[in-house]
DNA sequence: ATAAATGCAAAGACTTTGCAGCGGC
DNA sequence: GCCGCTGCAAAGTCTTTGCATTTAT
């Protein structure tokens, strides 16, 4: 049983439980680490977990507020969750396969920074998404 | 009647409907022209016209299609729509009022595309939010 | 006249919530 | 044993769709 995991949420001051175990583990297990409710909740049933999907969606909100994952609505449409390893970066998402990479770039936070700045705002916080087409290789 | 109106909705290969110029002329006399289709709406009824709620977003979904409008999804919950006057903006939402600025940035733009290039993408369209706190007057 | 557009209500996608029972400490 | 957590099903948002009627050309 993973001990970082069982920290996590102690830290969080969330009681060690199965379900949530789980989600964090599948989080962090995931190639493309980038899931929605429903993958997480597909995938639980897959490794032969019986979690609710109404659970799924609770743990994801609770992990959210504590800080342990981040919400993203690339499309609009559905949300998708990624474990929070506090590097705050942006994304690049491929329009084709729908492949998700990441990046951070200090030019540009710089220059938002300078951006927000010269509106008169305090930047606290910014999304960044790109979307594009990935070269074949 | 406004002449550009009418000659934008025929452009779009459109007919000229009462619902459709309501909407155009509300989208554009807007103060923040950023607007939810429930804004809308109800900007409607209060102006006297008798418009649905579904043809609002008949209507929007149209003229994102057409080129007209452009969608935004600042929250994830709701979508709010805004005039495609052409010149494809960013955008900084004051997290107090919600109150919505734009600019573009030449340093930004250019940076993004090298970035997307070193990652081996190729930057058909990106999407950028900043959040932050207007500094009082 | 004809094909498209509208309004209403019903359905859909995604997410949250109420409540009885289960489970960690 | 207590309080929090889970599952299920029901309710909530926001948005789309089916269908009969109205409207622009």
């Amino acid at each position: 049983m993973p001990e970082a995991t069982t920290r996590s949420l102690k830290q969080a001051g969330l009681k060690v439980t199965l379900p949530r175990m789980r989600i964090l583990e599948l989080l962090d297990s995931a190639e493309d680490h980038h899931m929605s409710a429903e993958d997480i909740y597909r995938g639980l049933l897959q490794a032969g977990d019986d979690i609710g999907l109404a659970t799924v969606y609770r743990v994801l909100t609770q992990f959210e507020t504590a800080g342990l994952v981040t919400r993203h609505h690339f499309d609009g449409g559905t949300a998708v969750f990624e474990l929070d390893v506090g590097d705050d970066h942006s994304h690049i998402v491929c329009m084709k396969s729908g492949a998700v990479a990441e990046f951070t770039d200090e030019i540009i936070e710089q220059r938002l920074n300078e951006i927000a700045t010269e509106l008169g705002y305090q930047l606290t916080n910014y999304n960044l998404v790109l979307y594009g087409i990935k070269q074949s290789s």
